[in-house]
DNA sequence: ATGAAAGCGCTAACAA
DNA sequence: TTGTTAGCGCTTTCAT
């Protein structure tokens, strides 16, 4: 049974009344424009018998809205932005929106081409971690009147509605936590890249160590390194030699996968005495031996506000006069990787 | 500076030329249509210049074809999944072809609001992990000649092409390395939900206890519980009355995160002796204190295996003759959480 | 070597 | 209360 796919003019055709009328009813506005009860029913039932699907394409060009929305990070599968999409989408669904997630790997030509694919596709607004080299292409959007709203990092010199968590407060936050626990020469593991949020979270960092007279370490991975041989080999120098070292505070989770692994590698007792604490909190640190404290962002939150600032756009056809720009704060949720020290 | 979207209507009229034409060298058939050299490039040049965008919305509409793919599962956010689209999405993306990700949380009620939707937006085709109840709307997708594949699981009694690994296999294999490091009283954990590879995975473990003449110990937490408190206290009460226990075997990957907080919370120590397999495997099971034995599935082969059936289906217009049926084998990834066991 | 025109399926202003 | 009609932006056949 291969049933052509029905298109309004088949129904009108078949129930005698004309497209128009079929739009109306099948839009529910049948009262609204008056159309008869008799008539309402019986496309009603029609439609309902032969299950038709609506042409989404064909409306869309004809209205110009697609209701669907694009959330890009720099990789969804990553617990954290992975998070963070389902509860977008599921505001978004409640909304009569779609959204479609992609990853950008933080590389400017992935960006830029999704970027383009889903404008060219007409999608209603982006939601965007941008990866640093496409300012540019953000500018054009915006430019070209569709909603845009970042998170996790921005453009200082662009104009645009954002939502960030506090980064230099929550590292330097973390930092202090070690120190108060007794922790004195504390490494920081974090990458290479120029981002302002990972710029900030190492000012937090450097800024609370040198608040208390103590040594900086810092430790910086190439970011195409972070997952690779080459860089578990950086990591292993660092640690093998660094043997004054009481605690560490990785700057960001995919660093402190293979950290952990290295430092067990090394000295697996090692790890029961060394203070570690990590950015952006995941299920499993809570069941790790030891657990793992973390800097939390506010998942919930940050959803909520992206979704809250993109309707407020998509609601105003992108005419807001002024830009809106939210920062949240991240929680510190200390664990048994990072108790207090007896003093020796 | 807004720029209202320019159309090949736009461009014809500026450069004087037609929009056939434009169309034409937009399209590369430039050459094929013998459009002078002279008229490509002024096209070309003036098409850079503004940076046109093509309106894949219209082009669709005229073409019938989206160049999106819709890749439906579970939960997105789950290592397996996410990992499995993304090998999908560079596969499909160097075809030209965009994947939606999309998670129907093994409800029937959101899978099916989630076909229709893209249905109605005329993507042309769908990777899916079906929830129990929706076998009709695959019927009917694969009756209005939509290229499906479906995979993980599939209805027994529904021709539909599928990749799914060998459940009972791969199960039957996980409980007898246990049994051959010496563990004698194996629980398997797993959820209430009749899905076939669920069902395959226990036949597996019941065949492989009771060929050694053991007692099989079965514990099935309702599937909506299985990150409730409800499913905690099941496990809970379990954990604590069943002390005769030497190891356990998770059957799927969601439990294993409560099942091993909930077995440190009762006994820290306990965790070291205990023989310990789960399906699907986790970066963090390398290093957990133990490290946790997994049955991995063969995510790289399962996501080619699909793309390579989604394609041949595109490619013959969704007109093949034999349905493509694919059964992999996973693989058992021995760790320390399942080591030998010194007899007693 | 290029253009005119039809039409994909839908919506909505305007007619009747 | 319902129908006619003109597009939305693009592709593509058929003319020229």
């Amino acid at each position: 049974m291969r049933n052509k796919r029905q298109s309004i003019k088949d129904i009108a055709t078949k129930l005698g009344v004309s497209p128009t009328t079929v739009s109306f009813v099948l839009n529910g506005k049948g009262e609204e424009k008056k159309i008869s009860k008799e008539v309402i029913n019986r496309v009603r039932e029609y439609t309902t018998a032969i299950n038709y699907k609506p042409n989404m394409v064909a409306r869309s060009l004809r209205t110009g809205r697609t209701k669907i929305l694009v959330f890009m990070v720099e990789d969804i599968s990553n617990y954290f932005f992975s998070r963070i999409a389902r509860i977008i989408e599921d505001i978004a669904y409640s909304k009569g929106y779609r959204v479609l997630f992609c990853s950008n790997e933080n590389q400017d030509k992935r960006s830029r081409d999704l970027l383009n694919l889903f404008y060219e596709r007409q999608v209603d607004g982006f939601i965007i971690i941008p990866s640093s080299g496409i300012r540019s292409d953000i500018k054009e959007l915006i430019d070209n009147d569709i909603p845009v709203v970042l998170f996790d990092r921005y453009f200082p010199d662009l104009d645009t509605h954002y939502v960030v968590i506090d980064n230099y407060a929550a590292s330097k936050n973390a930092t202090q936590h070690l120190i108060d626990n007794g922790y004195r020469n504390i490494a920081f593991i974090t990458t290479d890249v120029q981002q302002l949020q990972m710029l900030d979270r190492k000012r937090g960092y450097l800024d609370a160590v040198s608040k208390e007279g103590l040594q900086p370490t810092v430790l910086e991975i190439p970011f195409d390194d972070t997952d690779s041989k080459k860089g578990r080999e950086l990591l292993r120098g660092f640690f093998s030699k660094k043997d004054g070292l009481d605690a560490v505070y990785f700057s960001t989770n995919y660093l402190t996968r293979s950290g952990l692994e290295i430092i067990k590698e090394i000295d697996a007792q090692a790890i029961a005495d060394l203070g570690i604490v990590t950015f952006d909190d995941n299920e499993l640190f809570r069941i790790n031996t030891p657990t793992i404290s973390a800097v939390a962002q506010p998942m919930e939150a940050i959803a909520q506000e992206l979704m809250r600032i993109m309707l407020h756009l998509l609601k105003h056809k992108n005419k807001v006069s002024e830009t809106i720009q939210v920062t949240l704060s991240a929680e510190l949720i200390p664990r048994g990787s990072s108790l207090a020290k007896e003093k020796v």
